[in-house]
DNA sequence: TTATTATTATCTCATTATGGGACAATAATA
DNA sequence: TATTATTGTCCCATAATGAGATAATAATAA
């Protein structure tokens, strides 16, 4: 019977976390004109989880999601938000650990900490998929994108969490213009508007839309894109604010 | 020295409850044109806090924020939505909590439970003015409004836990349209106006106003109110959908 | 070289929403 | 019966948005 030793050696660390409470982290990227996000596929079973993890004792809880969103994605100075706390008593966390722990052949005292209740703080981040490294983490055998309207069968709540990280994000797309931070530093309007398409799920005309983000005041024209298409060439654009932010 | 048995008690109940953890309230009340918030005086301290507790273990993050409002307030069914975690390492808990021991005369190890690192869900609840009844708990002695704008000194970050709600409801407040709640069942579109004028801190015309308020189709004209004023009948009005909401 | 094709950038006009002023109606009071 | 303070409503100018049309242009085909 193999030793994970990672995980014994985890197991061992309940005094260094706040119990009973967890971070779970929703990271959209965009790519091929879909919104996707980051999950784990959880060793040897068949569902996928978002990336979560547990704050230190002396770690801010932003200062965890953000940990846990470096250990992932390899990136730093991420676009991170809270959205929503899940709290709910009757949270189906204590049997996804329960079959978690018992995939990985780990002893199991039904006193353990991490099968208490937990209350989860939901992040969601916003990256440029093409600066994404995936790293797995040792609870999980891969770490993959999956389109958001086409996700896998997800542990615990993870899919609510989802939802509702989809819903915020729909919700502050105009109020906080935080849609730049799906893109790379210089994107053309085309590009721009089909983000927007993706997470508000409608459709804009090219002018107006066009219009509407040039009157914003906070595009800035870089220089013209020649694709290789047989068309005109786009400008590209770059957004003047800086990226990170968090809270 | 006397015994405050309340606090005794609580004291040793640290296994009803999850630790770290802990639920604050800004209870939102609107009267004579101010928004107010409701706020406790702890005893023999010169500083206020808000209403606030701790999750019990079979009790949802939800369930407790009501639980609060409810022993506060005497309402049930109360308007209540999360708005933010508190959630900075050097959040000055400990300092205040070990404060409000000392000045119960009660014995403090150093590691009670109640002095350990928190981690805080804000909750902001509207309310009907009217209806409230503030009752202290037994830490203080006194439960009363205060206007918004004029807050006394406050324990805790509870000073930036009542601006970030002020932020979030002012933000929320033409997306969800829950100022209704801090009205009584019937208004006059003047007290409409003032209160909405009152939260985002703007004026606007009279004629405009009721213009976009009623295009939104949600009030229901009900009858003239007769007032004693020397003045034309202004209109009683009601806002067509339920006012309780959780999450 | 020149015509073709697929986009892009921009212009214009109709429609709708918003800002701002004006005026008649009316409940109490003088 | 006139006065006063407010309310309900109407109207118009301006701004924002919806929707179509046209010229520009980078590659490719003829």
């Amino acid at each position: 019977m193999p030793l994970i030793n990672e995980l014994d050696d985890f197991i061992t660390k309940k005094d260094l976390f706040i119990p009973q409470l967890s971070v779970d982290c929703v990271i959209f990227g965009f790519h091929n004109q879909q919104l996707k996000v980051l999950l784990l596929k959880l060793k040897n079973l068949s569902v996928w989880a978002l990336p979560g993890g547990y704050v230190r004792q002396n770690e801010g809880i932003d200062d965890a999601a953000l940990r846990i969103l470096e250990e992932r994605t390899g990136l730093t100075a991420i676009y991170l938000e809270q959205f929503h706390v899940f709290g709910a008593a009757e949270r189906p966390t204590k049997a996804f650990i329960r079959e978690i722990m018992a995939s990985h052949q780990t002893e199991i005292p039904e006193d353990l900490w991490v099968l208490q209740r937990y209350v989860s703080i939901g992040y969601y981040a916003l990256v440029d998929f093409s600066k994404v490294n995936p790293m797995p983490d040792y609870l999980s055998e891969a770490c993959k994108w999956f389109e958001v309207k086409q996700l896998p069968s997800l542990a615990f709540d993870h899919q609510e969490i989802t939802q509702k990280a989809l819903e915020t994000l729909q919700l502050m797309l105009d109020y906080k213009l935080v849609g730049f931070n799906l893109l790379a530093d210089t994107f053309t309007m085309n590009e721009l508007q089909k983000l927007y398409e993706t997470i508000l799920g409608t459709v804009f005309r090219r002018n107006n839309f066009q219009r509407k983000m040039l009157n914003l005041g906070i595009l800035e024209r870089v220089e013209k894109l020649y694709t290789g298409a047989a068309n005109k060439a786009p400008y590209l654009y770059r957004f003047r604010e800086k990226k990170d932010k968090v809270g």
